[in-house]
DNA sequence: GATTTTGGTTCCACATCATGGAACATCGGG
DNA sequence: CCCGATGTTCCATGATGTGGAACCAAAATC
């Protein structure tokens, strides 16, 4: 095989063995990971009852095999989105050279906006750190976006007016939100605050679905005449950013 | 050491290195686990590259380790909460053996109540699947014990009223819930529905934090005599809960 | 109820693979 | 530039993991 491999034979494979059970994401039977990974029953067996033993897998009611208390452990102290944040920096970082703007990553929490990452813009005046902040969905760029894809419930019923530029109007928001989907971002220009203008764009996970909102955000003069080329950059930038993602997770070839 | 381990040596010193990482839930250094294990350097160094190219283990811009790809792909995928509702389920089965009443585990979703697990009633009369329904949390005993032990803000401003009984006034549901801390369960009864009982009581998890709330609910006249009973039974079987959460996350001596 | 099949664990002689000391890189810092 | 301090690579050695076969258990079949 193409990797070497020096002195760890037993350790490779009882982590083939964990991989393939965590990346099945069912439980996997005995004779399935047998199969699976081509070595002696015995082997299997042995490299199994250790991994069982030092918690990395559990067996079920069926004695199949399942990710074991470390990965709980791991997910109960870990948002689903910290992953996405980490490896989402060096393309927000990419994106706020090229805009000097501050640049904004926003996923939903139940069926709130929340903000879970930001690039400070390199000027002295601009968007302040609103990580962890929700923000009123139907008057930021990166909240239309996540409604259009429908990441999260386009609220009926009257919106709230933030300032005179608001979208009130539950039909006009409907209006807005098919023209993000039909040239893939979502502006907001003075309609969270005066003076406030945000350009955002859908990042796609694994299969396509749309996972989040990358934006950019920054004072009404400096970015309204940039808006169509920010949100060609940010298409751009946020594709990578998909592969990126999908590069993580993706298996490595099996011999 | 207690564990004989037959053939398996490198494997269980990867696993001790992994589940010292994750366990620690900070990047740690080499020099740190290299201590912390106490094995030769090169092995550590050996085993420690072994488990970066398999993906348990990953390096940050400063070289430390922190858990790798496979766990945040688990974590990705599971609720957090996927755990609790497995590890609960023979703990509500016994629930409901012991009352025959249907069985509710709630937990709190961003600032809702969600139900994400229930045992059904043996009656034919009886609460039907609320599974990740959201509920009024005012009315529910599930969510009054969650507003009780603070795993959700108290909504100030009047309350919605769902039947004649449903208590809508700050002032009031404050009192009841200063009775839950007291006496330690909660009840609504015709609050949420005519007719419809419910008794919940907190269930905490490792260091003694309230993580959800397990309940009983039913048809008023088979429950309202025994809440007392159910109110005591329900403790006891947090308790045995809080035990089996803590004795599947914690770790086994070291020499 | 006896018998075969399927599925998994334990045994053990063998040699392969992990081991750890020492040599070797790498990097900061004085 | 020459030092520690920290981490990685080498390599002879033997302890350790290996896999075939025996063994055991449970389910399926007769």
């Amino acid at each position: 095989m193409g990797e070497p491999a020096r002195g760890t034979q037993a350790v490779d494979r009882a982590m083939r063995l964990v991989a393939t059970v965590v990346r099945a994401d069912e439980p996997m039977a005995f004779a399935d990971l047998f199969a699976e990974c081509g070595l002696a029953k015995s082997t299997t067996s042995r490299l199994l009852t250790a991994l069982e033993r030092t918690e990395l897998l559990e067996r079920d009611d069926n004695g199949c095999y399942v990710a074991g208390p470390l990965f709980w452990l791991y997910a109960a102290r870990h948002d689903p989105w910290d992953e996405l944040v980490r490896l989402a920096r060096p393309t927000m970082e990419q994106v706020g050279a090229d805009t000097r703007e501050t640049v904004n990553l926003a996923v939903t929490r139940g069926d709130r906006v929340v903000q879970v990452g930001q690039v400070d813009t390199q000027y002295m005046l601009g968007t302040r750190d609103w990580t962890q902040v929700e923000v009123p969905a139907h008057c930021s760029a990166l909240g239309k976006v996540l409604y259009a894809y429908r990441c999260l419930p386009v609220p009926r019923g009257p919106l709230e007016r933030l300032t005179p530029r608001s979208v009130t109007d539950g039909a006009a928001l409907d209006r807005q939100l098919r023209q993000v989907l039909r040239r893939g971002w979502a502006i907001t220009v003075d309609e969270l605050e005066v003076g406030l203008c945000g350009v955002a764009v859908p990042v796609r996970g694994w299969g396509g679905d749309v996972i989040a909102a990358l934006g950019v955000s920054g004072p009404t003069p400096r970015l309204e005449d940039r808006i169509e080329d920010i949100g060609r950059l940010l298409n751009d930038r946020a594709g990578q950013l998909t592969a990126l993602l999908d590069r993580r997770t993706r298996k490595e070839g099996v011999a």
